[in-house]
DNA sequence: ATGAAAGCGCTAACAT
DNA sequence: ATGTTAGCGCTTTCAT
C-alpha cells in the first residue's frame, strides 16, 4: 500500500510531481512522467480515492439507481453502464429502489448525499417531487434513460411511435383483430405502458378499425403475466384475435406458450409481436422492436461525461431518442385464409 | 452543502463532538446528542464519505465482484447484497468482470485498489492465482460466494450433494433410465456442474445403475442450451431417458419446452428436474432444488460485516454451508406403467 | 518544469 | 462529556 511520497522518493522528485504525472493535469517533462510512471508501477502504486476526492471534490464514481435489478432490461442497462464507466476510469456504484419504502428514502435522503459520487443515471424511474428535489440539490450531472426526469438530461424512446410500428407491422400482414396486451398503469413506472398503448390505438384508428377493450389485456410485464392475459385474449374460439402485440418481449413469450398451450400454432392461428429483443426473443422467434439497452446504459454514460468535462463544440439536446429496430423473426404471419 | 462545522456551530458545540454525536462513537450526554441531531437535520448535513473514509480508512463501501449481471443469479443475490448493506448503512460497488480481458486486468490492478471499498464480496467467481494474490494484498476481508476462494471465508453449497438428492428423487419415483444436462466444465466458473454431475453419478452407482456416457450431454446453463441438449438426449425413441436432471432451472426450462417440442408429455413422458428455484420454475410447474440466492447475498453480508466488526463470541468458520430445498411441482412423477 | 506549503472535511488521541 | 489539535493522502496554488 505504498503512498504517494513513497513514489515520490523512488522517483527522486516531490509528491506535487508525482501527481501532476499520474494524472495529467500541470507540465510534467516526458522524462520526469517516465519515471514515476516506472516508479508508481514498480510498487503498485493507486492512488487512493479518499484522498483524491477530498483533495478535488471528484470521486470518480457514478451512481446508478433503478427500481429493481432482477429484470432483464435493467441488469442489461446496468451492464452496458459499468462497462462505459469503466473505460472512463469511474465506479459505479448501485442504489436499487425496489426494496421497501423506508430503503428507498433512505437511498434519497442519506446514501446519495455524502459525496460518493459525481453524478447519477435514474434508469426508468418514476421520482416523486421531494426525491428530485433531492437529485437538483446534490447539484451534480443526473442523467435519466427511460424516465421522464425534469429539468434534466435524458434518453428515451417514443413509446408511442413503438406501438404504432408493432401494430403496423401486424396491419401490414393483414390482420385486422389484434389485440393488446399492455401494463397495468398503476404497477409500472411512468406512462411507458400507456404511450404503447395509444400508439396501438393511433394505428387501429388510422386503420378504420376499433381498438375494442375487450381486445385489451393488462398484465405485469412478466412471463407469466403475458400467458395469463393471453390466455383470456384466446379462450374465445368465436372472438379471438389473430394477433396480438404485447408491450414487451417477456409478455410475448408468454403469450406464445399461452397459445401453444391452447393449441394455437403461432404464427398460423395467431400472430404476436413484442417490444425489447429480450435474450429468449430469438430462441422463441419472436418478432420484436429491440431497443438494445446495454447501449441505453452506455448512452448514458457519455450523456453524464459530456456533462462532467463539458466539449463547448457539442451540441446538448435535453433529450436524446434513443434507437429501436424492428427484427422480424417468425412469429408473425398474415392470418390464415 | 453543509459541512460539520456549520452544523457545530448551530448546535454550539464543536466539530468533535458533532462526529461523535453523529457516528456514535465517544460519549456525548443525551441532551448534546439530540441537539446534534437536530441542527444535522435541519441543515440537511451528511458526512462526506471522503473525508471521513480519509480520516478513518474507513469507506463503508463493500465492492461486489460477479462474472455476469445478466444472469437471474447473479442478479437475485447483488439485490440481496444490495439491500443487507444498505441496512448497514454500507453502498455497493459493483465490478463485473463479464467484459473483456483487459477490462478484468483493470479491475483487479486498478479499480480494486484506489482504495474505496472497506471488503470485497466475489460470487461465483474462479479467480487467477495472480488475482487472488492481489485480492489478499488489499489486505481487506473478502467473502466468497460460491466459489472455491482459498483462504477467505465462504458460502458455499454442496453441489454434490444436489446433485445426489436430485437424483435420488428421480431415483425414488421408479427411474432408471436418467439422463443428465451438465455444464461444459471448459466455460464455467469452477467445478460446480463437475461436482453436480458426481453426485448425479454417485446416486446412479448407488442403485446399481450405470450413469452412462451417452445419457450426458453439456450446456451452457441457459434455456436454449438446455433445449438443444434434452433434444438429443430425447430424439431417439428407442434410447429415450423417462427423466432428465438438469444442472441448472434455465436449462431444465428448456428440455420441458424440447420435450413438448417433440410431442413429449411432462412428466408422463419424462420428468424433469432443476436447480435453482429460478422465478419462472413455478410458471413451468418445475420440480427444483431451491438455492435461494438472494438469501446468499444477504448472508455474504453477514460473514463480511462478522468480519468488518468482529464479535469475539461469534464463532467463525471458514466456510459456510448454503441452505436447500427440494421443491416438487408437477414435472417429476413416476414413469409410464 | 518542479517544489513547498496550505488545505480539502473529517476523526481520534489527548487534555481538561 | 467536551474541546483542542494533529493528521489522514492527496491536489493545487504560489513560488522559483
Amino acid at each position: 500500500m505504498a503512498g504517494i511520497h513513497e513514489v515520490a522518493r523512488l522517483a527522486g522528485v516531490s509528491a506535487a510531481t508525482v501527481s501532476r504525472a499520474l494524472s495529467g493535469r500541470g507540465a510534467v517533462s516526458a522524462a520526469t512522467r517516465e519515471r514515476v510512471q516506472a516508479a508508481a508501477t514498480q510498487l503498485g502504486y493507486v492512488v487512493s480515492s479518499s484522498a483524491s476526492g477530498l483533495a478535488t471534490g471528484r470521486t470518480r464514481n457514478v451512481g446508478v439507481v433503478i427500481p429493481f435489478l432482477n429484470r432483464w432490461f435493467y441488469s442489461a442497462v446496468i451492464e452496458g453502464a459499468e462497462s462505459a464507466l469503466l473505460e472512463q476510469g469511474y465506479d459505479l456504484t448501485l442504489y436499487n429502489l425496489g426494496g421497501s419504502a423506508d430503503e428507498r428514502r433512505l437511498v434519497f435522503e442519506h446514501f446519495l448525499l455524502r459525496k460518493r459520487v459525481d453524478a447519477v443515471i435514474a434508469i426508468s424511474l418514476e421520482l416523486t417531487p421531494a426525491e428530485v428535489e433531492r437529485l437538483i440539490a446534490l447539484d451534480k450531472p443526473i442523467v435519466g434513460v427511460g424516465g421522464p426526469l425534469a429539468g434534466v438530461r435524458t434518453l428515451s424512446l417514443d413509446d408511442e411511435q413503438l406501438g404504432r410500428i408493432a401494430t403496423e407491422h401486424l396491419l401490414s400482414l393483414g390482420h385486422t383483430a389484434i389485440a393488446h396486451i399492455g401494463g397495468d398503469a398503476l404497477e409500472m413506472d411512468f406512462h411507458l405502458p400507456t404511450h404503447r398503448r395509444h400508439g396501438y390505438e393511433t394505428a387501429m384508428r388510422a386503420a378504420g378499425l376499433d381498438p375494442a377493450e375487450s381486445r385489451f389485456h393488462a398484465a405485469d410485464f412478466t412471463i407469466p403475466g403475458g400467458h395469463r392475459a393471453a390466455t383470456q385474449l384466446l379462450a374465445d374460439p368465436t372472438a379471438r384475435p389473430t394477433a396480438i402485440f404485447a408491450a414487451s418481449d417477456e409478455m410475448a413469450i408468454g403469450a406464445i406458450l399461452a397459445a401453444r398451450d391452447l393449441g394455437l400454432d403461432v404464427p398460423g392461428d395467431v400472430s404476436v409481436i413484442g417490444i425489447d429483443d429480450h435474450e429468449l426473443a430469438g430462441f422463441f422467434g419472436l418478432t420484436t422492436i429491440a431497443q438494445f439497452p446495454a447501449l441505453q446504459g452506455r448512452m448514458a454514460v457519455q450523456v453524464l461525461m459530456d456533462e462532467l468535462h463539458p466539449d463547448p463544440r457539442t451540441s446538448r439536446s435535453l433529450n436524446t431518442e434513443l434507437p429501436h429496430e424492428l427484427v422480424v423473426r417468425s412469429s408473425t404471419a398474415a392470418p390464415r385464409g
